[in-house]
DNA sequence: TCCGCTTTGTACCAATCGGTACAGACCGAG
DNA sequence: CTCGGTCTGTACCGATTGGTACAAAGCGGA
């Protein structure tokens, strides 16, 4: 990777925590100077689109995570049950077991979700199809149900986990879910 | 109610539109004026503490509402079924059917949280205890575990509707959440 | 070493931010 | 009608907003 491609690349991890903090409009200028370590120079030489393409090159970076790590192996792997059992342990992993807040969950709730619709839209439903794919396979019933359920389960979780600021909150979902999604075999 | 209250109760319905389109940081001074057609004056004069005291007296509306029309009918309803099934119809109609977000959920997510964070935390815990205390008293086992996982799932199909664009997310999370709640007898 | 492109800090911009001050309009009680 | 307080439109405030301009610093290849 060029020394570009490297630096945008950390910019952009550090930017998903200065918009996952403070929100898209709360996240101002100077919060993302701060937060990046980069002077301003260096954050419109990287993203001359200015913040709409910061949060434009986070939420690309969060739906290609999710598409290498979840959707893909729901979609494509050998063993149905298998992928599914990673995506709950992936989505544990990514969300810090209910510490970590859903930066697209939170765009798509305030006026942010008209700038980013089709992003926004198009993470959710790959990830619905993706599983409700991989449950089809699995030879569960209801698929297409059940997947939609599973994905709006784990963004509730993430909202209640914060609202009552008590992250356990996101493991008593998942948990719960496993046992939905993948019932022990008899 | 004397003049005063009625006009502040009037401002604070348009307010909440106007947080819930633009989220707390989004909704800037000259969008509040715009959508409650007050002027700074007004505004300034009904609530002294500025947009805080704005956001604040909406998140207590909210609360009060839930509270009359949700929680306390859960809690004290001579029918423990009926009241689930009142729960059901009234947050439909709350949220239009999906068409409408969750205020509160909204500014759980993101930065706002910190601000509002006890009457967030409120409001969220009184929905899943009044709710847990009504599927006890319907003879229900787990209702601790039902009610926290009922108001996850109202919410993540809030999230879930808005960013696929698509209310009838909610529509179907509501069906899925009365078969769980209010399994037919027998 | 020197050159040329990339990167970056800094000064600056108009616009808008949330908030204040206050004069006058409004309005009900006497 | 007059009075006194309740409202409200307007002008204004300093601070900050997102964004631009640009000169100097940094740095890799020849």
């Amino acid at each position: 990777m060029s020394r570009r491609g490297r630096e945008r690349a950390e910019a952009v991890a550090a930017l998903a925590e200065v918009f996952r903090t403070h929100g898209y409009e709360g996240a101002s200028l100077s919060a993302i100077t701060a937060g990046t370590g980069l002077g301003k120079g260096s954050l419109y030489h990287l993203f001359p689109g200015g913040k709409a393409e910061m949060a434009a090159a986070v939420l690309a970076e969060i739906d290609a995570w999710f598409e290498a790590a979840v959707f893909a192996p729901l979609r494509d792997g050998p063993d149905a049950a298998a992928a599914i059992r990673r995506m709950l342990r992936e989505t544990d992993a990514y969300f810090r077991s209910g510490g970590r807040a859903c930066l697209v969950g939170a765009f798509a709730l305030d006026g942010t979700r008209d700038r980013f619709a089709a992003r926004i839209g198009g993470y959710f439903a790959a990830w619905r199809a993706a599983l409700a794919q991989a449950l089809a396979r699995a030879g569960r019933d209801a698929a297409a149900d059940r997947a939609e359920h599973a994905v709006l389960a784990i963004q509730g979780a993430l909202v209640l986990a914060r609202a009552l600021d008590d992250p356990a909150v996101f493991g008593r979902a998942l948990a719960r879910l496993e046992a939905e999604l993948l019932p022990p075999p008899g």
